[in-house]
DNA sequence: CTCCTTTTGTTGTTATAACAACGGATTTAT
DNA sequence: ATAAATCCGTTGTTATAACAACAAAAGGAG
C-alpha cells in the first residue's frame, strides 16, 4: 500500500510523507479478522487508515439489529468525522473483515500544528477536507439507495450506481447477500428472491457476486 | 444573523470576516418562498450560508418520490460537500421553505489561497472541516433513524435523539407531518395513524408539533 | 475425498406498510 | 369574515416485505 497513492496523502512525495507521519507521531495496529477496531461510543482523536486488510463499518440499534454503513479498503479512511468533532462519541463500530493493519493519525495535530511553519501540513488538511466530503457523498448515496419503497427500487438504485462506477453493465458487488441486505436495509431472503425474480423476468442476470444489467 | 456565531465563522472577528469576505469574492442573494437555490445536476465551487429564511435540501429518484434530507436554519452552511469536490455534480436539491437570504463563498479560494500569509485563512478552512464532519453525522444519524423495518422504530428512534438533543421529554419537530414522513422515508398517513396509536398505547401525547415522550 | 460450515435460494404464512379516499381542522389569502 | 388551500387524522383494502423453516450449493479443513 502506497500512502502516496490514497486520497489522503495525494500530491505529497512518500519522502514528505514519511516526514510527516513522525511528525505527527502516527503509528499502526494489526487487527485479526473480526476483531474489534473502535467501538461505538469511545472517543477518538484518531483518523484511520487501513493499509492491508478491510474494515466494516456498521451501527447497532439499542434492539441489536446490525446496519453495515460501508467498508473501507486499503487506503480509504474511517473515523475521520469523528476525530474531526472534539468530544464526539462514535455512533458506528468498526470491525476487520479479515486480517487487517491499520494506520492512526491523530487529527487535532493535522488541524492545530502551524500551516505557516509547513507548507505539507496544509495540504494534508487540504486532502483530509476533500476525504470528509467524499464521505458525506457516500452516505448521501445511501440515503438515496434506501429511499425506493420497494426492494426491486433499491437494488436498482444501487445497481445502477455500481454500473456507472465500474464504466460497464457489468460488474462485482463488494458485499455478500446478507451485506448488500444490511447496506440496502431489507431482508436477505425476501432480497434474494426478489434478485431471481428479477432474473427471471430479464432484467439482470447474475452469478454469485457478479451482476450484469440488461439495460 | 451575526456570522460570528456561525459554525464556519467560529473564533474570528466580525472586523476580520468582514476583510475575508471581501477578500474571498463572497456574495448574496435573495430568494422568495419555494424558489430553488440549487438544483440536482448542477455543478458548484460555492458553499452556501444561509443569512435568513430556511433552505430545504432534498433529492428526487428518477421516478420522481421526494425524500427530505435536511433542513438549514441561519449560520448553516448547505452544498459544501459538492464545493470541496471538483467537478462533482449536485445529488440533491436546495430549495427555499420560505423567503431566504443567502451568502455564497467560493470553495476553492478558501483551500488554495496561501494561507501562509493569512492565518484567517487557515481558521477559516479549519472550521469547513469541522462543519463538513458534521454534516456526515447528520447523514450518519438519518440512517441510523430510517433502519429500522417499522414506522414506529423510526419515529422513537428520531425522537430519542430529538429529546437527547432538547435536554427534554418535551420538544418541537422541525417538519410538517409530510415532510417527517420524508425524512423517516414512510407513508405519512401510516405515520399519523402510526403515531395515533402511540398516543393510544400512552408512549407520548402530542399536540401540533410538540411531542412528549412518557419515559 | 468427506465432513462440516457458511452462504444462498426457495416456499408459504403472516404482519404491516403503502395506498386511496375522505372529512375535519387549521392556516392563509382576499 | 369568508373562501380557498393546506394539513392532519381516520378507515378499509391491497400489495409486499418480513419472517420462519428448510433445501441446495459453495467453500474450507482435515
Amino acid at each position: 500500500m502506497h500512502l502516496a497513492d490514497t486520497q489522503l496523502f495525494r500530491g505529497l512525495q512518500e519522502e514528505e510523507i514519511k516526514t510527516l507521519l513522525e511528525c505527527l507521531n502516527a503509528f499502526k495496529r494489526n487487527y485479526k479478522k473480526g476483531e474489534i477496531i473502535l467501538s461505538d461510543g469511545s472517543v477518538t482523536e484518531n483518523i484511520g487508515i487501513v493499509l492491508s486488510g478491510m474494515a466494516l463499518i456498521s451501527c447497532n440499534d439499542i434492539w441489536g439489529n446490525t446496519s453495515i454503513l460501508g467498508n473501507a479498503a486499503p487506503g480509504s479512511v474511517f473515523a475521520e468525522v469523528y476525530a474531526c468533532i472534539p468530544g464526539q462519541p462514535l455512533l458506528v463500530t468498526v470491525a476487520a473483515a479479515e486480517d487487517t493493519c491499520i494506520l492512526f493519525i491523530n487529527a487535532r495535530r493535522i488541524l492545530t500544528t502551524c500551516t505557516k511553519a509547513c507548507p505539507i501540513h496544509a495540504r494534508l488538511a487540504r486532502n483530509l477536507l476533500t476525504v470528509c466530503a467524499y464521505k458525506s457523498l457516500q452516505l448521501s448515496q445511501r440515503i438515496l439507495h434506501t429511499s425506493s419503497k420497494s426492494i426491486r427500487g433499491r437494488l436498482m438504485s444501487y445497481f445502477s450506481e455500481c454500473a456507472k462506477r465500474a464504466g460497464s453493465n457489468s460488474f462485482q458487488l463488494p458485499y455478500n447477500r446478507q451485506q448488500l441486505a444490511d447496506y440496502l436495509n431489507v431482508d436477505r431472503s425476501t432480497m434474494s428472491n426478489e434478485l431471481s425474480k428479477m432474473q427471471k423476468e430479464g432484467l439482470l442476470t447474475y452469478k454469485k457476486n457478479h451482476i450484469l444489467l440488461k439495460i
